[in-house]
DNA sequence: TATTGTTATACTCTATAACTATA
DNA sequence: TATAGTTATAGAGTATAACAATA
């Protein structure tokens, strides 16, 4: 099937290493605080911060779920959560019958607005602590071509249930 | 508590936002990855490898649940499972009685070797096709001083138990 | 026929607390 | 008394497949 190299250099490998540590560690603190402000899962607050930086305060489910989670019942199921708490609205959307649009409230709102000062509290202490500010720039400037490449080779992940052109 | 200004940059604020994002798609492929081709999670692989690395092939409980796990039931759990399948032995430590030594088995190595190829591809041509080796260098003096410092400023997440002195 | 979303179900993982045993 | 590990248990999260409704 190939036959390249079948090893990361020991810089490719290290640099591995620390990301997936940084990232979990990063990521358990971040859960932790909000679980403790705000009672709620990480998943719960990214669906939460993209409701609230729409300018309409709503989203579809489908672009909901291509952005934060990973199957379609999932979102299904958070969403469930997040309308039993009064946090969100869902309601079938006008121009398509089929979709539903989910709407942040203003309890949502209200959450959203509690929690994120800790949160951002967490990320600075833990993340950029130790970085500069053009530090955070080069380490932007590495991300983003990444990103850009992640976002456009979907390796094999994703796929709720089957897109656009497929075997 | 605290009067300084509650929010990040736009720099610092995407910067993080593609830390997430970057590793949150890294962490879906590779997981997957390992499943299809060994039937492992994430953390059993990492327990494996960390066996695997270590020159006697074993490591006690506590040192892999600092490492790689959150709690102690946790690593039971997981530990029960890799034994279970034949790929892990556990055995009273020979000088502390309290301890358990993990040993990786023969099994173990050769799930870990028909693991590994498949699992480095996905790393570089998930994170590393867009980034040169001095991109790599760069991202990797930029992880590390934030890799250090989480780990010397336990936010207060981990603390499975009880650690050194605590109120 | 394809797409949107929900439901039922099953499973994995994690954490807390109570417990045993050794230092 | 403190540390190492296990167990029981409970809960959160995720995914797959079957389903209903609209385009």
């Amino acid at each position: 099937m190939s036959d390249s190299p079948p090893s990361l250099d020991p810089v490719q490998l290290g640099t591995y290493f620390d990301l997936i540590e940084v990232t979990s560690l990063l990521r358990h603190a971040v859960e932790q605080q909000l679980r403790e402000t705000g009672d709620l899962s990480y998943v719960q607050f990214q669906l939460l911060a993209r409701l609230g930086d729409s300018p309409t305060g709503s989203h579809r489910m489908t672009d909901l779920a291509d952005g934060v989670v990973y199957s379609r019942s999932g979102l299904t199921y958070q969403a469930g959560l997040l309308e039993k708490a009064a946090l969100v609205v869902r309601a079938p959307s006008s121009d398509d019958e089929r979709s539903v649009t989910v709407t942040i409230t203003d309890a949502g709102r209200t959450l959203l607005a509690k929690v994120l000062p800790g949160h951002i509290e967490v990320v600075r202490g833990l993340l950029f602590e130790p970085l500069s500010h053009d530090d955070v720039k080069a380490l932007a400037s590495l991300l983003a071509p990444v990103r850009d490449h992640m976002r456009s080779a979907p390796p094999r992940s994703a796929a709720p249930r089957r897109r656009k052109g497929d075997a």
